[in-house]
DNA sequence: AATTTAATGTTAGCAGTGTAAACATGATAG
DNA sequence: CTATCATGTTTACACTGCTAACATTAAATT
């Protein structure tokens, strides 16, 4: 004896666009499909999102406030440049490991995130988190820590696309040589490889 | 007085795609659209092109023909790191200038690349002019060429997805520290910005 | 040269999509 | 108790990818 209202439909809605994205990427996800998952209407969903992109925007702000949580590190402790490595790791490790969300978060799928507060709100803390631990590695001028912040996230967020996309892009055209098995060697070396990276950043 | 058969289709329907992609980005084209811009029945195109897949697979295709043409250096001449930070900086301005069809060629859309050999082969062959172009740079073994070169791409293409993204986050919420100004900053200074990077991974 | 075959185009139609408009229900505020 | 408003439903439209059956014409075979 199901009740006319659902009760909870927005959070549900969001949670099951969480997941089938995660699982079949946000492409196929329909709007009318996750109506039917949650036993309610084809056009229910639209009382609690204006249209599908604020539906992704729901989904991409999950994302940053999970991203953040996985390059969150302990304010109060002494940052070193290990753990902006482990910073730079957990964050290719989401990447990889929430491959479709991350898409949805980094792609075209939601064209402004001026327009969604919330997203906007769990983007730019993100961005803030990873400040503030180089803020706390040195004693950089404001400049020079956004600067160093930047070029650390442009880089791990690259590794993240190439590491995904040569997996892709089919057999090595030489042995060991070819993009696949060098791709497979920074990723199982992915500690010192950002290490590297990292000493050659903060040392200028 | 129009005949039967089109003649050209095939070569239209891609140059058309082509534009309308990196107009509108790839989500917005649809096969029947593209038809109708052809003058030509809405299933015509699906004697071409075996799916909507197959279509964007074209595209992209030409993506990295135009992307490897733009990052390739005189194979004679000798190279400086000078012609890798040019490399580099051609790579990112056309990931900027050509936003649609960059997130065609480094996206999920085509999901499996060696379905489409000619695809494969237009991706690899970028990977290789510029494999080919640290080769002539120092006399490393093949495994650091390749690895030097993966990293040079990651951070490129991460660069090409974090300038763009940032436009896209919102003002700053600090004088001169947030992630957009602190983008553009790098973004005017793009040669500097990868030689300095370039320099600490070239040294190691 | 005539005829078969294969490539390329068309028509009709299915199942699915996002979304708007009009209406129904029921929780809540007055 | 009643009016209001958030939430859900029904219906409908225009669009999509794609398939099957059929039409036309270019190319290959006899």
């Amino acid at each position: 004896m199901k009740s006319y209202h659902h009760g909870n439909l927005k959070q549900e809605l969001i949670d099951c666009a969480c997941e089938l994205c995660e699982r079949d990427g946000y492409t196929k996800l329909s709007i009318r499909s996750l109506a039917k998952e949650s036993g309610v209407s084809q056009t229910a969903p639209y009382r609690h999102f204006e249209t599908k992109e604020t539906l992704y925007a729901s989904v991409a702000t999950e994302g940053f406030k999970k991203l953040s949580k996985a390059c969150h590190i302990d304010a109060n402790k002494k940052i070193t440049k290990k753990d902006l490595v482990k910073i730079g790791c957990n964050y290719i490790e989401f990447g990889l490991k929430n491959a479709n969300t991350y898409d949805l978060m980094f792609g075209t799928a939601v064209g402004n995130f001026a327009e969604y507060p919330e997203l906007l709100e769990s983007a730019n803390s993100t961005y803030e988190n990873m400040r503030l631990s180089f803020s706390k590695l040195a004693s950089d001028s404001d400049e020079v820590i956004a600067f160093k912040c930047i070029t650390l996230w442009s880089m791990v967020h690259g590794l993240v696309g190439i590491l995904r996309k040569v997996q892709v892009v089919g057999d090595d055209f030489e042995e060991g040589v070819g993009p696949i098995s060098t791709a497979s060697v920074i990723a199982t070396n992915l500690e010192d490889h950002l290490d590297k990276v990292l000493t050659g950043l903060i040392q200028n």
